[in-house]
DNA sequence: CCAGTTTTTGGGAGCGCTCTCAAAGTCATT
DNA sequence: AATGACTTTGAGAGCGCTCCCAAAAACTGG
């Protein structure tokens, strides 16, 4: 059925061996030799089995992109298409072909971790909005399986990880916030179980401390990254009368704007809201949020290169990758009527 | 490093056939050792060599979910997170792999068809929103690699697949209008070199000609499933006044509103907007979208299973496969003025 | 033109598994 | 106790590749 290398030896009136080293770009093969093989290899549409590969160099080109449970939600928004697809450019480049697992339930997770581990068939695995003390990043160390953090760990020792720099951005909007005038600052924050969820709040604190000086904890609730976690939030930040609200992502802005539209409030002239992330929608909502840009994509690219420079050459000292973020000022901070 | 075959079996004091036919269930086992063989694998925790598994075997265990470039936009919008979650769903149950195929440009996918079917590292293959005349699923054909289809292909001759019901769906939403006492009713299409925007078309015309037999071709223009793509649609309908517009995707009904809001018009009792997918984001947008509904997740599990199915259980004749949708009636539509 | 050196080539082993087939063991029946 | 039928077990081959090593071929310089 499927050509191997022997027929190709012989069609090529070679020995496997040539073959082999040709396909592998391997020195000493004559360059007349070398081409005849090519030929016949581009005719017949020869393609190496990769089972039978991978059997003896005990490597089989695939990275998995591990998404845990507990971001059920967050796949809902498009932060996980646009890091997928920044991963994706990066494996299609390097020609690794990447696996996806989505762990709906905490029974496929004790299932997986053991089958995907230890069968080898992953070089590498990228990890994605884990929480803190997840033990997965401690069975991937156990099992030596090299792997990127896609945000910060909770302990960075001897783990790579790739994250936007998510103190300064938080830190940078707030400050926005307030040289506008805005004092009552509120804040709604990601999972405090998450390093993103803790970074982002200690960015809006540093700002607060450093321009203002006070901090009010009924202007503090936790979201969960959702757009009715923000909704939910921003009602319980309504009584105490925020001049503006800094929201740890876009999502949960949405969910407040449409709290305050609800409430019949007018943004930014009642509430002002800033977002972190900004997500295509930010540009085309009502009014248009001013909000973090974050490089996701560049994340996703990021994560997969520095996993497959680890694999093409050895283990490396961890790198630790903070991206710089960008305020991207539109109508929903009220810049235009507080100038 | 990792355990073998013969050490396990040399540990359970029995030979590799053994506890090859163990570790596959295989009858003629006699109880005892089967218990005594599966201890030793779990103490050690043991995992076959998927590798050297699949090279006698001819099977991976893994299936590709591949998405044609065109698609860079959608996959912007949450259709694919909510599909891929489907699908993932089904591979966990079934104990398959997913492998994700991006292709971002034309020499990618150049690249990774030969690469993907001739390597034999996939048991077969969902395709996602190919479009019309796509050489792919002309490829997957010749080199015999079974897959599914999202989405209606142009001949479905010979080929199984799994879609919502769009005509129907359409059809319904439009008519929904019209029952509504709209007439002059504007639609923003798909892209027309998809079967899906060529079917939600269909459905849009049939609604009309029966219940009002009138089309105007200047109230039809193509849209691209782009939030973008969806407001400078609306902005060329807005000149021949449309009194409702159906948009075939909801991220487009969205582009829509932003114009609307924009021309200062109000939705619904300017102009009544019906979408198509009921996203998350539908319900919380202003106004709430009256849309179809379409189950995406499920679409994902049932393509992935019927694929499944063919792959354990040999080939069947091709299943087309059509899931019914359902008009989600909020207030975009104008119900309650008109009633 | 030959010994010595370097480059090119081919054959064999083996990666860890499954599968076939024959040998060994078990059981019932005569 | 011996025969036949069936169940259980193990040894061997082989999947298609890479890697090692020895053989062959192609170059050197004297």
């Amino acid at each position: 059925m499927s050509l191997t290398l022997e027929q190709i030896a012989k069609l090529a009136g070679v020995s496997r061996s040539t073959v082999s080293r040709v396909i592998n770009d391997q020195p000493n093969v004559r360059q007349e030799v070398r081409e005849r093989v090519w030929r016949v290899i581009r005719e017949t549409g020869y393609q190496p089995n990769l089972a039978a590969r991978s059997l003896v160099t005990r490597r089989t080109g695939v990275i998995g992109l591990v998404i845990p449970r507990a971001v059920q939600s967050l796949f809902a928004d498009p932060f996980f298409p646009q890091l997928i697809q920044g991963i994706t450019q990066a494996c299609n480049t390097h020609d690794y072909m990447l696996a996806l697992f989505v762990l709906h339930t905490k029974e496929e997770e004790q299932k997986l971790y053991p089958r995907v581990m230890r069968a080898r068939l992953l070089d590498g695995a990228i990890v994605a909005a884990s929480e803190i003390g997840d033990p997965l990043v401690r069975h991937l160390i156990e099992n030596r399986l090299p792997f990127v953090l896609v945000g910060r760990p909770d302990d960075p020792t001897g783990i790579s990880f790739v994250q936007p720099d998510n103190v300064i951005g938080a830190y940078t909007a707030v400050s926005h916030l307030l040289r506008l005038g805005y004092r009552r600052i509120g804040t709604i924050t990601g999972p405090l179980n998450t390093t993103v969820g803790l970074d982002r709040r200690q960015g809006y604190l540093d700002a607060l401390r450093e321009r203002h000086g006070v901090i009010d904890e009924n202007l503090i609730v936790e979201g969960d990254f959702t757009e009715a976690g923000g909704h939910a939030a921003m009602l319980r930040l309504l009584p105490h009368r925020p001049e503006a609200v800094f929201a740890a992502s876009d999502i949960m802005a949405f969910g407040a704007l449409r709290a305050l539209r609800e409430a019949g409030l007018s943004v930014p002239d009642d509430v002002a809201v800033v977002g972190f992330d900004d997500l295509p929608a930010a540009a085309s909502c009502d009014p248009p949020l001013t909000t973090v840009r974050q490089p996701i994509r560049r994340t996703g690219t990021q994560a997969a290169e520095v996993l497959i420079d680890i694999l093409n050459n050895g283990p490396t000292p961890p790198r630790h990758i903070t991206l710089s973020v960008e305020l991207v000022i539109r109508s929903s901070c009220g810049v235009e009527r507080k100038r």
